[in-house]
This record gives C-alpha cells, structure tokens and sequence, in this order.
DNA sequence: AAAATATATTTTGATACTCAAAGTATTTTA
DNA sequence: TAAAATACTTTGAGTATCAAAATATATTTT
C-alpha cells in the first residue's frame, strides 16, 4: 500500500475506533448508563424522518429482530416509547422521550467539541479544498457501496 | 455545526459505520463464517510483536475474559491455537492456522481493493496537499485524546 | 526456604447484541 | 376473496462483553 494509502485507512479505522472509545468512556463519565450501541440506537431514530422499525432498522443496517429487542430494552429504559400509524396498522413508529434526548445532547455536544478542537488547532476552517476533497470521499463511498 | 465540520464528522462516523457493514458482507460473500469482530481478533494476533493473551487483549482493548471465550471459539473453529512459554509456563501465546491466515489475506485484499479504487476514481494520489491535511487530522486524534 | 505478593490466565455468572427462521397481523394485488 | 407482500415480533442459538472469583506459576519479602 502507498503511503498515501496507508493514511486514508488509517483515517477510516484507527481514527475511527479511537472515537469509539473515546465516545464510550465520555458517557461513562456523564454517568449515561447507555452502551454506545445503545445511543447509537437513539440517534438512528432521531436522524430518521419518518422513523418505523422499518426504517430505522435500514439506517442502523441490522435486522428487524435485532431492532426489536433493542427498541424493548430501550422502551423498559423509557428512552423510547412505540406507537402505531392510524393509516397502516403494521407500521410502529419510536418516538424519543425527553430522557433520551437529553442524552443525545450530551453525545452531541462530545462530537461538537471534538470536531471543533480539530478545527481551531489545525487551521481547516478556511480550507475549501481539502473540504471538497473530504465531502467528494463521503459521497463515493456512500454511494459505490 | 458548520457545514465543514459537518463534513468531517460524517466521514469519520458514518463512512467507517458503512465500511465497517460492507466489510461484514464481504466476508460472508466470500464463505467467512466468522464475525467482524472474530476477524480483528485473528488481526490482533497478526499485529502483535509477542502474541500473549495479555498483549493481544490490550491490543484490542478487551479484558482478559473476553479474549479468553473468542480465543476458545476460534480454537474450536481452527483458526487459532496456544502453546505456552517454556520460561514462563504462566504465559499462553496465540498462534494463526493457515486458515485464519488465508481469511486475513481475504481481508486485506479487500481494504486494499477499497482504497485504491477510491484514489483511482478521485484522483488523490498525487495531492500531497490533501494527504498532508489527512495525516494530520490522523495525528492529531491519536495524540490529543 | 516459607510466606506474601504479583502476574498470567481461566472460569463463572450475568447482560447485551446479533442473526436466521418461524410466526402474527395487516395491507395490497391478482 | 384468495394469494402475495409488507411490517413487525418471537424464538432459538451463538457471539461479545464485563466484573469478580478461582487457579497456576513466578517473584519478592521476611
């Protein structure tokens, strides 16, 4: 692999874990008694428009079983509650309570600072070129596979 | 958030989630029975200098527990096996069959496969400006957190 | 050298995460 | 209206994870 190879990888996956973790521990550390898998959960359904099972289990990419479980542990936790489309009464919508998204915040506002220390202390805020750049790899990679 | 750091963000978050499923897919495509996270084990190993439990749990950030149960199963599947330390009958070193050894070729080729075609379709390799801004963003996570 | 401590690992008990396949309920299509 | 499709849940089973207890061996202390 080229050297310039090497550091998109290493972009895409050691960065990438590092944040996991990171992201974990932050939560721990604001006593949020969510696993990252959990909060990830939360986010999917907020970042849904029209959030089904269906639709949610789609953005998460995992099955409509795995959902299931999860959106109950979630629904005992009351972060989530369900209710049911009038129109179609297959459909289940998720809706978040207050908790969960006091929660997000906290997780949003971790990707916030993070980001943003990046920002102020490598000087990108004015580089248009590298953003084109950046924005051009999200968009091949979501849309080539 | 600004429409840069917006950027930043998905391509950390949402384009290694992608990668991540892609690469899941890939491997049972190509008749992996393994999980995602049994094939970074079997990487883990690989990586390791002097692979003890010990290192290859740290390594992956896990404890020592954990290892324990995926090595067990990777035993069982023939992927991986121990021999203990003749100086130090404490120690347990993990050791890759040829089996695991052809699934991580199977893995690497992949990445490998992923990267070049995004250099190829955009052009990176010779913006040595872009990798400059990339190996410090890399540097700049591994560091600062 | 015996006792105490430290290190390396496994076991146990518990919960979470995941899937595939089977089952239920409802809607759409033929 | 019967058949097919869609939306979802349940079931059964394996993997993933941890903390704490247990085991075995090595090192240090007394």
């Amino acid at each position: 692999m080229s050297s310039a190879k090497k550091i998109i990888n290493t972009l895409l996956v050691d960065v990438f874990n590092h944040i996991l973790r990171i992201e974990e521990q932050m939560l721990k550390e604001n006593n949020v008694k969510l696993s990252k898998t959990e909060v990830h959960v939360l986010e999917a359904i907020r970042n849904t428009e029209a959030p089904t099972m269906v639709e949610v289990a789609k953005k998460l990419r995992v099955t409509l079983g795995t959902l299931t479980t999860s959106v109950n542990i979630h629904v005992r936790k009351k972060m989530v509650y369900r209710y049911s489309d009038d129109k179609d009464r297959r459909k289940v919508y998720l809706k978040l309570t207050e908790e969960a998204v006091k929660v997000l915040r906290i997780h949003d506002d971790f990707h916030e600072d993070m980001i943003s220390s990046v920002f102020k202390d490598l000087n990108l805020e004015d580089d248009e070129v590298l953003m084109k750049s950046l924005e051009n790899i999200t968009t091949y990679f979501k849309s080539k596979y």
